[in-house]
DNA sequence: ACTTAGGCTTAACGTTTTTTAACAGCGGAC
DNA sequence: GTCCGCTGTTAAAAAACGTTAAGCCTAAGT
């Protein structure tokens, strides 16, 4: 329903440009990756973009004028900087100017994403990205509905079978990290959170198991991995 | 054409507080004074405003966990900070929280208003606000009046059905935490409390039934989710 | 004062979801 | 191969939730 969010991308450095650029694309969101403060200038007057995120120092104009000048066009976008260190002078300032959250250097990409996200959300409030169906192998799978539509009828799934779920999908071939994933659900990885995790993961295989394409494969003392064969 | 601000504001200073309550009403506002944090609140939890602005120090509460609990039950509402020094921790701490915008005593009636004015542009935008008709699905909701308008006849809601509902639309698609819910509606959370809450949640989910669309989704462990399919 | 009605809470009981326990199997280190 | 910690699975226990109805309080009417 809601279209691909686009974001403006400010960053000077190559690298870090390039990451964020391919990280942000991965999650589903368009992006503009620029350069420099003047360049990101031209391509917001020139596109239509919901969200910017804005590297503070940067060649030919700064992060900060950047971001004063496009205030003058668009009184409500929001506005996420990033720095490289924690300069408290810089926060006041931006946040002065109108910004919406601010990151400093380093920072991990899920933490970029939550912050964003959060800002979206306030942002667009209820009319958010809503009704997003994924596929587990060949199962129509609604996270936010929580239900997964199996061959016999659909089932309605459990808040921990679904946030479980979520993660693995979202993070399809990659490592579900044990104590990362205890945290982000459980909020503490003990000893017996760590075993009602196991008995989810046992649930989800039940489950999923009508396509067996479809496997939870454990990495022995680091987590679990979603794969589609 | 947009009905008048209701600007929630909360100052422990007697002086200032009279002072800043008769200057914004003489432009345009209404204004509600509360001498304290946990006052605020509840005329927060009561009344249906626009726009904050807190005394960061306050006996009871002080402004900041004032604001942490508000913005729980709403994400989106404009918050200003009014501070004694320009602590600078406290001004991130302040942003951190989601404000809007800071302002160190001593300062001028003339530039706290062209702040107020400056954020309510940049929220209002759109066109939000007010006392309107709501839609829950495809239910018409007047929350003002603690009217629903059912396919058969007007219901008109108890004060506890009405909030409950308030908040649930308000914070559509989003978890309504149980705790912050409990004590923005019941003023305590106790296992009681608790109960009841779950009972209003049974009212609602009948009253609503008339559309299939409207869910009142649980999350376990930690509270409610209105979802509109 | 007495009664009534409305609204809220408490109680009670059934159901669902989550955690804990128990035991069996596996995997890598030695 | 042997040991020990990690995982797989199932079942029982505990906690949270869903729902209905009875009880209680308060405010309004008589």
């Amino acid at each position: 329903m809601t279209a691909k969010p686009k974001i403006l991308l400010a960053e000077d450095d190559e690298n870090l440009g390039q990451l964020l650029h391919t990280y942000l694309q991965s999650k589903g969101y368009e992006v503009t990756l620029a350069r420099n403060g003047k360049k990101a200038f031209q391509s917001f007057t020139a596109g239509n973009y919901t969200f910017c995120i804005f590297d503070v120092m940067m060649p030919e104009m700064d992060g900060f004028t950047l971001a004063k000048e496009i205030r003058e066009l668009d009184k409500k976008i929001p506005i996420l900087f990033l720095t490289a260190k924690a300069m408290k002078e810089d926060k006041l300032q931006g946040f002065a100017i109108g910004a919406d959250d601010y990151l400093t250097k380093p920072f991990s990409m899920e933490e970029l994403l939550a912050r964003l996200e959060a800002i979206l959300r306030r942002v667009e409030g209820p009319s958010k990205s809503a009704d997003e169906q994924l596929m587990v192998g060949t199962i129509p799978y609604e996270p936010e509905l929580r239900v997964l539509h199996l061959k016999d009828g659909s089932k309605k799934l459990t808040t921990k079978e679904n946030q479980l779920l979520h993660l693995l999908v979202k993070n399809e071939r990659e490592i579900l990290d044990r104590q990362s994933t205890l945290r982000a659900i459980w909020g503490d990885d003990n000893y017996f959170n760590g075993r009602s995790m196991d008995v989810y993961i046992a649930k989800l295989r039940k489950l999923l198991k009508e396509d067996p394409s479809i496997e939870i494969m454990n990495i022995h003392g680091k987590g679990f991995k979603l794969i589609i064969k």
